[in-house]
RNA sequence: GGAGGUGGACGGAGGAUCGCCGGCAGGCAGGAUCGCCUGCGGGAGGAAAGUCCGGGCUCCACAGGGCAGGGAGGUCGCUAACGGCGACCCGGGGUGACCCGAGGGAAAGUGCCGCAGAAACCACACCGCCGAUGGCGGCUUCGGUCGCACAGGCAAGGGUGAAAUCGUGGGGUAAGAGCCCACGCGCGACAGCCGGGUGACCGGCGGCGGGGCAAACCCCUCCCGGUGCAAGCUCGAAUAGGGACGUCGCUUCGGGCGGCCCGUCCGAGUGGGCUUCGGCUCACCGACGUCCGGGUGAGAGCGCUCGAGCGGCGCAGCAAUGCGUCGCCUAGACGAAUGAUCCUCGCUGGCUUGCGGGCAACUGCUCGUCAGUACAGAACCCGGCUUACAGUCCACCUCCGGCA
RNA sequence: UGGGGCGUCGCCAAAUGGUAAGGCAGCGGCCUUUGGAGCCGCCAUUUGCAGGUUCGAGUCCUGCCGCCCCAG
């Protein structure tokens, strides 16, 4: 019903179950899981643990966040955020579901354009 | 008109599309952590930053006093408190508005002051000056006089240094010296007194003329218990049903060992788990009271925003600030919201088009174009400090120039 | 949130408040057919930055900047 819902919307929807959110999920899909970088960034891939919404046996994919103080300072920091979170929320059809996704920053990401740095996770996903 | 000083205010605006956080109201769904929809209104800063001080609040500890340790340091005030703020004093800087200052004590004691210099703090004299007095020698009219620089006197001049026992001028003297005088400078000791001020201090009279460093140890005065919202409180799940002591009920049965408590071994019985069906393994006292835990784990709620709050007015005060009164409610997240993309405008600077003012440097409006539009993100809350910042505006004041 | 430490030449590093040692690297020279080794010489003006105390500061004090570490 509600995934339905969410691609009758166009599925530009953010809240917290679409977001990684527990240490140990990271710490899960940081070991061993597929990574593919671009050069201001780092993607790690990997199956997620988010719990299915009613009416669907697969979770949607889930995006998690590492943006480490090398990046900037806080206001840089969060910007970087913003746009990947932007970027998500609009490209998400195209994830594959059931998957977990956590972008790591990397220093030089906070002065890309927002331009830039879509491009860029569009190559480190591959899609 | 130019240059500057102080204090204060602001620090982008509008629109379109797609979103985020929490509140209220309604609806739909429905184990929760973690649902969805609609509507309404709210959603970062002047520094939210650095975390350098001070408090509130929290739990722990606590009779009082002292020591250790840390901190503060002109005076008087303000304040919940402060290392903050205000006014004033003193010293320094600036033509000035104004700015800067950890600004108690060097006679309680200890220590240090390299190199240079004779000498660096308790005494002294390298070059030098003198040699009146005494000494030696020459001459002598026996009164003296000349020479030497031995005794001795001196600290002016030279020289060293950041600093050398006040500076300049005059008197004075054998040469000199605060030895005396005038003006100045300084004062911790000698020696205070008068006047003003709450006080730091200031003015006057008199007296004296003996370095520096306490952001060296230190002395004096005053302040400080620890802990930090991951504080702390409440609820809940799972694992485990622990250990010690005591009391009561009197504990599945039999046997062996050791004196007992009790422990251990063998066999049977009951129950649970696993099984290749051979067996293997675990449990076999219970209740109550007191004390003591360790590990795993999945969290959730409260704390959490109405507060030393913000704005206006009035009164007191030079001011910081206080009092009174009226009005207002202004983010509460937790892998962490307050945005993303695009368009238009504004602002600043460069170039440029046109019109105007001026002898000129230049300047006012205007067309276009390019570039820039900062520093920075709440994490329990306040009061300060410090640091960063594209630019804009306001008030008062100072200096210089022009005109009248 | 709380606590601790470190910034000295390109690198490593020493310095009771009194001229910023030393080594490696670099540069120049000697030696050598050449190179290496060896020997000699040169190499800090902003001691992370800005102030202050002092006659004098890498050292003492204050405020910043950067880096690293620890605890929850």
């Amino acid at each position: 019903m509600q995934t339905d819902e969410r691609s009758r919307r166009g599925g530009q929807r953010f809240g917290p179950a679409d977001r990684v959110r527990s240490g140990r999920d990271f710490r899960r899909l940081s070991r061993g899981q597929r990574r593919r970088r671009a050069a201001h960034l780092v993607v790690v891939e990997g199956p997620s643990f988010g719990v299915e919404p009613a009416g669907s046996d697969t979770p949607g994919p889930r995006l998690g966040l590492t943006v480490s103080r090398k990046v900037g300072n806080a206001v840089a920091r969060n910007r970087v955020k913003r746009r990947v979170r932007e970027w998500f929320r609009r490209e998400r059809g195209r994830l594959l579901p059931g998957r977990d996704y956590v972008v790591i920053a990397r220093p030089g990401a906070a002065e890309l354009d927002a331009r830039a740095l879509w491009s860029e996770l569009a190559e480190a996903t591959g899609r």
